[in-house]
DNA sequence: GTGAAATCCGAAAGCGTTTTCGGTTGACTC
DNA sequence: GAGTCAACCGAAAACGCTTTCGGATTTCAC
């Protein structure tokens, strides 16, 4: 393939200085039109790709951002983190940036690589996702000064640049959807509170039965690990409470279909005889039996805003607190749904006087 | 935080010179044992990290992969590609290479990145997966010469990098269960067999069936897009014909998902009437009902093999054709694999004698 | 005690950009 | 026609590391 064309070689063919090629190609003030524009030509005829390490190291910019993979843990996590992914690494190749992926194993090892990163300055900024309630992540980042944007929120996110959900909305509308369906008996199952979202996502769950004057058991408020297991049991104690419930909110997909596991184990079928729905709007859910009701979340697009959030943090120094948005999820409705039927809880009464 | 250490400090610290520092924290041969100690106490001292634009100028390496990310297509591949992601990213992290992740919209994106990256050389290997039987990219990677290795072979892959599983062999195994479990009806639903895998898998199935002396009918060899939706038609095309099989080996579980769906349309109950083998061995297929039986394949490990792979490639200079490796995929036994039951199909004689 | 061979280290030249600083034009004012 | 001011460009110094080349010691054999 031959030596690649340097910023020389333009300067050569154009009797012009290294300097002054680099500023046209830079689109400096001090450059001529006509100069601009013959060296812009040049460039292209030799196709011209700048060297982006001596490029980064003179600048002091890297022009690379980073996305800290989520340590495996919940599953069915790898649809959302593709998506998103793929949304961040298409908005950054519009600017000419990197996405460099960070999988840290432990907390420990992911905060350990942010202080190197606040050393060597070889990523200039940092997308998280997954964040938790009390998420030692806000603080470190803001004290080495990296930059960053995260998916999701955090009780330290009050001056950080974030993007989400309107959990709190979402569960709300989800909720309402069922009481509009007639149901009075709706439980919840949220995930472990330590996830910020959990949080949000059971309050919406609460705001919407309190507006409807709806009471129920302290017991409706499950918790489950977020995996099928988890809401497999979860749903088995709730079926277990002295009157189960008609319908319950899930704080997943994949905590719903483990919830439909358990209604299967007691004979039931979801939908019938206690209505569920899910929150992620994953695909899959279309194709279960049967098709999961679930809320969805804008991903791909999702992932292209905190790129362009992030950018413009690092390039233009955008202040982080005016770079909060909350996006709204929508309800697609599946099977899982629907009005409560007569003959359940089958010993209403009966479990009522127990 | 203050400026970050430089070699600079260090030499001044020890009155040594920068070249000597350099070398001794690179490990070279003409520094005395002695020297380096001391220069590698001063470096952890002052927590020393290099410059890595400045190494990666002077140096010319770039120490940074691409992993090319599979234009979004098929369904229910994230799981597969976050997992595959982590275990190179991790392998990569080891020694202090950079894992950068491009996300092309099209071919014709892909290749002209292929070509950029061959200019600027700022990517110094790259990882491809989905390879199709006839893949453009072989080609010109070797013109290119860019160092890759892929997650799956090719027509055109006699003399590259790849890791594959023995997908031949896994649709044999699978075939060969089937077999054991007393089917003598057994259908396939392939991949379009553009994918270089649906080839193979194809030809295992067929495979194990003469090695039986099984014949069945040109209909059982279904094709379908590697969706749920693909799936579901396939199923129920194979429903359809004079007489229906008893067992069906899908290409992958989201195939076999959609499977399942067309068979319960008619009444009849995956593993039950007709058995079905999927292939990814998924975690979700678990928490269907009833749970898929399928192949699995390791991904953590083969993302942490390729990325070794490379590196060896593009470090030691490894000849691509040593790096071609098989692995096999076992069985996850769950509910849809199942002996034949005498009454399906219903109007057998029948049917056979149409 | 001389020559040769090791052993260890420093000087300095890159790597390919960006960016500061200043210098040369020509136009424009009065 | 001297002074001012833009407008435009070049020289050269960074940026922080690697690597070549050679020089100074020391070691060893004879």
């Amino acid at each position: 393939m031959g030596e690649p064309t340097r910023l020389k070689a333009i300067a050569e063919r154009l009797n012009l200085s290294e300097s002054t090629v680099s500023r046209a190609l830079n689109d400096y003030q001090d450059i001529s039109a006509h100069t601009k524009l013959i060296v812009r030509n040049m460039a292209k005829q030799l196709d011209y790709q700048p060297n982006i390490h001596a490029k980064r190291l003179a600048s002091g910019k890297s022009e690379t951002i980073g996305y800290v993979m989520p340590i495996q843990e919940a599953q069915v996590t790898g649809q959302f983190i593709h998506e998103l992914m793929a949304g961040i690494a298409k908005a950054l190749a519009k600017y000419g940036w990197d996405l460099c992926v960070i999988a840290p194993q432990t907390t420990e090892e992911e905060l350990a690589i942010f202080k190197k990163i606040a050393r060597t300055r070889h990523i200039s900024g940092l997308v998280i996702t997954r964040t938790f309630s009390d998420d030692p992540r806000f603080q470190l980042l803001q004290e080495l000064e990296i930059p960053f944007v995260s998916h999701g929120r955090s009780q330290e996110s009050r001056k950080t640049a974030w993007l989400d959900v309107d959990n709190e909305l979402a569960f709300f509308d989800m909720t309402n959807h069922l009481i509009e369906l007639d149901h009075k008996r709706i439980a919840h199952i949220g995930g472990p509170l330590h996830y910020n979202f959990a949080y949000q996502r059971r309050d919406g769950w609460q705001r919407a039965l309190k507006a409807h004057g709806i009471k129920v058991p302290k017991t409706y408020a499950e918790t489950a690990e977020l995996t099928f297991d988890g809401g497999c049991y979860a749903m088995q104690r709730l079926l277990e409470v002295e009157s189960p419930p008609t319908a319950v909110c899930c704080v997943s997909d994949v905590v719903a279909i483990g919830a439909m596991q358990a209604l299967r184990k007691n004979g039931l079928r979801p939908g019938r005889e206690v209505s569920l729905i899910g929150y992620d709007g994953l695909e899959l859910g279309a194709w279960l039996d049967p098709p999961l009701t679930s809320m969805r979340q804008p991903l791909q697009s999702a992932g292209e805003k905190l790129a362009q959030i992030l950018m413009k943090i690092v390039e233009r120094g955008s202040l982080p607190s005016d770079n909060q948005e909350l996006v709204r999820a929508s309800l697609v409705q599946r099977e899982t749904a629907n009005a409560p039927i007569s003959s359940w809880p089958p010993n209403r009464t009966q479990a009522d006087n127990q």
